[in-house]
DNA sequence: TATCTATATTCACTTTCGCTCATATAGTAT
DNA sequence: ATACTATATGAGCGAAAGTGAATATAGATA
């Protein structure tokens, strides 16, 4: 993967966000859709060029999609680990999103809980 | 300066060429253009990206306009450093261009040699 | 098999981007 | 002051990117 590629792939709010709640542990595309407040379409989309740029990697279990980062991929350019690890967390809507995420986790939510009418 | 700012104005192949060749000298406007093989209006445009970014700086001497790495600038999110230095190696094309500036220099050209029928 | 459901993809729209051609600007040199 | 020259900027164009709404798909469940 070409450097220009990797970093115009990085180079966007919304999958920045994305793999900042993502930088230490995966979740499902409902999930990463109901944290960051994005649609269905939108959130697939950046995965599906987060993937192509071997940011990151994805497993299916029943019928969720589970993305988390792709360790190989992102060894070809240590700059992208920095990136997510420090300078997200300089800015408040990396914060927010990560204090949603923990928020999601800490009241036991799922897809499906908020699905049925659990507000979030 | 926003990361994804930042990270956008690096996101552009002829932006990455120019910090290639500035990275350890500076250069007037017409240098870039001549070495890169890139239009006049086009050059400019882009040194203007980067100095919004902070990434460039310059200064006046005479007619000229002299460009370089902004190193308090750059302070702000090292990865730049990492980047230009390290992964623009890779790339035939950024290695190409090194190969010209330094053949430009080797030459001891100026934009007035060249203006005046010197072929490079 | 038939239905459901999470995810992927297509369409249409708007905005941004990179580029070229032409023109403006500002400072140098005559 | 006038002409010159390096650089900056404006207008316009085609291509690419981001988004929501609607639809397709593929695999799980009943």
């Amino acid at each position: 993967m070409d450097l220009i590629k990797v970093m115009k792939v990085l180079a966007d709010e919304t999958r920045m966000r994305i793999l900042n709640i993502l930088k230490d542990e995966e979740l499902c595309v409902c999930e990463i859709e109901i944290i960051l407040d994005i649609s269905q379409s939108n959130a697939s989309r950046h995965l599906n060029r987060l993937m192509n740029a071997k940011v990151l990697d994805n497993y299916k279990d029943g019928n969720y999609v589970y993305y988390k980062i792709n360790e190989k991929g992102v060894e070809e350019y240590p700059f992208i680990r920095e990136i997510i690890e420090k300078h997200t967390m300089k800015d408040e809507i990396y914060k927010k999103d990560y204090g949603r995420l923990k928020e999601f986790r800490k009241r036991g939510l799922t897809c499906n809980s908020i699905e049925e009418g659990e507000i979030f």
